[in-house]
RNA sequence: GUGGCUAUGGUGUAAAGGCAGCACGGGAGGUUGUGAUCCUCUUAGUACGGGUUCGAAUCCCGUUAGCCACCCCA
């Protein structure tokens, strides 16, 4: 029985693994140029801090996650999303207490339990940003502001910005309220999916693609209708400062997060060339978290970007670092491989690339040289150990020469 | 979780119930110790399990996986 990768997972090899280190290269530049610093929180965490945090009936928590006992029967969970880790950590490790604010990013895999399709895995590894004990909307701003350079550093630039405001815990359940108003009777003229909202996450109907549903939400209340002056004000300022910070956006007043903690500030940011899943990164404020999780009243704006969904958008053309090979040493015996040992590291240490075959004929080390696509390559044979020297073939002119032994780490630089 | 489509060497493909072939890739050679091209040889496949049939890559059923969509979301 073959072993296979199990479903939804799949391995990133090379070259694409090339493409996935430019990537992050790219984006470490990008978050250092504005004060972010890394964090790196476990996969496994507690149960309990995703049902707390991401919400008890959101489709994450009911049917997503990969949960599973421990030894000692403690519930654990791979990780379906960064924000709550994060969390923890800050208030685990009393962050506030060393500064008032906290900028942090991280890099690595999520779990959820869904069915693959394009753009949509199982494991699947994000990018995320958190802004830790800021209220202004200057935060917001500015994380939007990110957003959109790190998408302009990675050559994306068909991508579109759209934001909305959820209001906060004394706007949010008022709305509510208005929608759930609104609904009550027309319940059985909505799709089965949206009758199944309706009780769970009525906002959820908004979101519906169906144009039956659409048209009866056409006339529903709007959150905008249901800020508060606090929530009005913030949302004003947010937009003005994206005008100040030159980011094109769209104000999309549908726009729900699945997610429980998010408040205020949120976005999504979009893509036509990513099919249904056509959400590229999104995220958004999340003020009540902190305290909620047991820490400070701290609140929080944070945004997180599907890596396989960036590949996605990336991969025509874009161009990447491959290493390569520079000085390939073809050895014949064992003398000359003891011989050659010693000074394949000192190029090492100079920063080449230097790589042998392991054994074959001269001809299939030249080959395999020339596969590799190097430039140089040291024949070192019996003939050679012999008089004290190394031929150095230049690949590219087909020249070569004879080098002593003893010069052949200056003559290679 | 639901529905649709798909599954042939490492990759891309051909074979419409009757010899599994081609290209690329991988390996070894083409005189004594030299990479491209070219030439020769070689490697490797019908996803898995059943069924129908004289005979199955081909038809049927199941499983698994992939893709697409619902759902959900990054």
């Amino acid at each position: 029985m073959k072993i296979t990768a199990i479903k939804g997972m799949s391995d990133v090899l090379p070259p694409d693994s090339f493409l996935w280190r430019e990537i992050e290269e790219r984006a470490r530049k990008i978050f250092d140029t504005y004060g972010f610093e890394e964090i790196r929180t476990p996969i496994v965490e507690p149960t309990e801090l995703f049902v707390r945090s991401v919400g008890e009936t959101s489709a994450i928590v009911e049917k997503e996650m990969y949960t599973f006992e421990d030894k000692k029967g403690l519930s654990l969970t791979l990780r379906p999303e960064g924000t709550a880790p994060v969390v923890r950590a800050y208030i685990e490790n009393a962050m506030h207490a060393k500064d008032p604010i906290a900028k942090l990013y991280y890099f690595g895999p999520m779990f959820r339990y869904e069915q693959p399709q394009k753009g949509r895995s199982r494991q699947f590894f994000q990018i995320g940003a958190e802004l830790l004990g800021a209220e202004s909307s200057l935060a917001d701003a500015e994380m939007l502001i990110l957003l959109h350079r790190l998408f302009q550093g990675f050559g994306i630039l068909d991508v579109r910005f759209e934001i909305n405001s959820l209001g906060c815990k004394t706007c949010r359940p008022k709305y509510l309220e208005a929608i759930h108003q609104f609904l009550k009777g027309k319940e059985k003229k909505f799709c089965d999916d949206c009758q199944k909202r309706s009780k769970k996450n009525p906002l959820r109907i908004l979101d519906c693609k169906k144009e039956g549903c659409r048209a009866l939400t056409e006339t529903a209340p709007t959150i905008g209708d249901y800020w508060c002056e606090a929530c009005a004000q913030h949302y004003r300022e947010v937009r003005g400062l994206l005008l100040a910070g030159h980011v094109k956006f769209k104000e999309n007043p549908r726009i729900v997060r699945g997610l429980d903690y998010y408040c205020r500030t949120a976005f999504e940011v979009l893509c036509d060339r990513l099919g249904a899943q056509n959400a590229v990164a999104a995220g958004g404020r999340f003020d009540g978290l902190v305290k909620d999780l047991g820490g400070p009243d701290v609140p929080g704006i944070g945004f997180a970007i599907g890596m396989e969904r960036l590949v996605l958008l990336m991969e025509p053309g874009t161009r990447y670092q491959v290493p390569g090979t520079s000085i390939f040493f073809a050895l014949l015996g064992n003398e000359a491989q003891q011989a050659a040992l010693s000074i394949m590291e000192e190029l090492r240490a100079k920063d080449h690339c230097v790589v042998s075959a392991y054994g074959g004929s001269l001809k299939s080390q030249m080959r395999r040289a020339d596969k590799l696509g190097v430039q140089r390559v040291v024949i070192l044979g019996e003939n050679e150990m012999q008089k004290g020297i190394a031929i150095v073939k230049d690949m590219k002119e087909g020249t070569q020469k004879e080098i002593l032994m003893g010069r052949l780490v200056e003559e290679l630089g």
